[in-house]
RNA sequence: GGUGGAGUGGCCGAGAGGCGAGGCAGCGGCCUGCAAAGCCGUAUACGCGGGUUCGAAUCCCGUCUCCACCUCCA
């Protein structure tokens, strides 16, 4: 079965056609440097993860550029505002920013992109396709002496094409400053150094010294590294418009056939209401990363489907949790089962048939997750039956379905920092627990095994006996 | 005003004309020294009112409510 996506631009399910067969090139809008990473942030790149591994997964080879904007208006307003942060560079800050959104990335085990550039990297290339723009009739220095350059939207029909908007019915923006516009709609694409930005932010043009507009960076960056026509364009929902129809318009007035295919995340909302940094209402990804296991909240963002609305509301994380650990749990026990029969357990198949169908329908991630908690009730009626040829059955397909979904908790990625010498007297001290327990539960002296048993507990250790002996593991871990 | 989306059981969350996805919580049972984990069983669910159909959560008409975007946004 072919993969599927729904295209936003044509508002349908399509079959994915590479232009190249085997080979996909993914442009995906990142995150602007200017303040810390929300919840919003991960989910988005995290569904984009999802995406190319499943596509991976399927056999072809991605390429997957996400941009970095390093240069736009809050970050030198940020860096200009005195403060704490007060003397700070505007290229430090966003550099800070960048940092903190890469190691968040890394601890949900979002793989880094093919590519992750810079939009200050690439400021020729914009200047380039401005040109183009300008030579086509579409694009043109204001007359007011600003430096600024713009998209002349009128001279393209089929603007609002992505969003199915008229330009007519558009309302313009309150605070729109007209400048030099030719109409309301038409948007910067270089904009004129003023006289209290930084130096270090403008650099020379054609049209005068300045600093790219935001929607030219994502026009420019594709082209450069994916080419003029690529497969997918993916980004959040709020980004549809202005900031995916500006693009599309610019690149196709350029004369480049840009994105194949148009896919966009749901947003996530906190308590119902959306979540953004004017109403101030973010969740910030240190604070969600401190809530539960990186794996965890990796699992809670990505069991809804990516183009749902995802609403945050306490609790959400534990019973993540809970479905997460019942995987963990089959895994463990079906180990434990296995190499004590002497068969091997670290056997990972192809994933089931219906978990493939259920990705390959537009990333239906409920869909997959349906199968492997399916796979899962089965794998452990296997574990009571003693039946382990089914076991080990089940046991490769959940470890090949949580490998997929980047879920596995046997990934060193997940790994607690429970290594070295702590970690082994602790082991030592548990173990030697456990034996006292066991001799008393052999003498039937229950009083006494309980009471070992909730020492552990309080010292926040959990144990649980088995047929294979008294397994133990550290809450949260 | 324009454009798009959503309302599903105690909660989360899929599905899109015909055997009630899945998870969490609950209840009953099995297992267990007791737990834990696990298994089995367990639900007058589809905003409201009409209609089409042998059959509607799903299609049609009407209606209510909520959300997003309309030049800061992942």
């Amino acid at each position: 079965m072919p993969v599927r996506l729904y295209d936003s631009l044509e508002a349908r399910l399509r079959e994915l056609e590479p232009l190249v067969p085997g080979e996909v090139g993914m442009y995906v809008c990142g995150p602007t440097v200017q303040s810390s990473p929300h919840i919003g942030h991960l989910r988005s790149a995290l569904v984009y993860d999802l995406w190319r591994r499943w596509l991976g997964y399927r056999g072809y080879r991605v390429t997957l550029v996400r941009n970095v904007t390093d240069i736009d208006d809050k970050i030198l307003a940020f860096a200009a505002k005195p403060g704490d942060t007060d003397g700070e560079q505007w290229w430090a800050l966003a550099y800070r920013y960048e940092l903190e959104f890469t190691n968040a990335y890394n601890r949900l085990g979002i793989l880094p992109p093919t590519y992750e550039p810079r939009a200050t990297a690439s400021v020729q290339q914009m200047q380039e396709l401005i040109q183009r723009l300008i030579d086509a009739g579409h694009a043109y220095p204001a007359p007011d002496g600003s430096g600024d350059v713009y998209f002349d939207t009128l001279s393209w029909p089929s603007y609002g094409s992505l969003t199915r908007q008229a330009s007519a019915d558009m309302v313009a923006a309150e605070d729109a400053d007209p400048r030099g516009k030719r109409d309301p709609r038409d948007f910067a694409l270089w904009k004129g150094r003023k006289e209290d930005e930084p130096e270090s932010a403008s650099w020379p043009s054609p049209w005068g010294p300045g600093r790219p507009g935001w929607h030219i960076e994502c026009s420019a960056m594709s082209a450069r590294y994916l080419g003029r026509a690529f497969d997918i364009h993916g980004g959040g929902l709020d980004l549809r418009f202005p900031h995916h129809e500006n693009e599309l318009a610019q690149s196709t007035a350029a004369g480049d056939a840009f994105a194949g295919y148009w896919v966009h995340n749901g947003l996530v909302t906190v308590d119902g209401q959306k979540m953004s940094k004017s109403l101030g209402n973010s969740i910030f990804a240190a604070d969600f990363l401190a809530e539960a296991r990186p794996v965890v909240v990796r699992y809670y963002l990505a069991a809804t489907h990516y183009r749902s609305t995802l609403d945050y509301h306490q609790g959400a994380l534990l019973e993540a949790d809970a479905a997460y650990e019942r995987i963990r749990t089959f895994l463990d026990r079906s180990a434990l089962a296995l190499e004590r029969a002497g068969v091997g357990s670290d056997r990972a198949d192809t994933v089931p048939a219906a978990f493939a169908d259920a990705l390959d329908d537009d990333l239906s991630t409920p869909g997959a997750f349906a199968v492997l908690h399916e796979t899962v009730r089965t794998g452990n009626a296997a574990l009571d039956a003693r039946n382990l040829d089914v076991v080990a059955e089940r046991r490769a397909e959940v470890l090949a379905m949580v490998r997929v979904l980047g879920i596995d908790p046997g990934d060193p990625q997940w790994a607690s920092t429970g290594a070295g010498p702590a970690a082994d007297a602790l082991r030592a001290l548990v173990e030697r627990l456990l034996e006292e327990r066991q001799e008393a539960r052999s003498g039937r002296d229950f009083a006494r095994a309980d009471r070992i048993r909730n020492d552990l507990a309080e010292a926040g250790i959990a144990l649980e006996d088995t047929p294979a002996g008294t397994q133990w593991s550290i809450d949260g871990e």
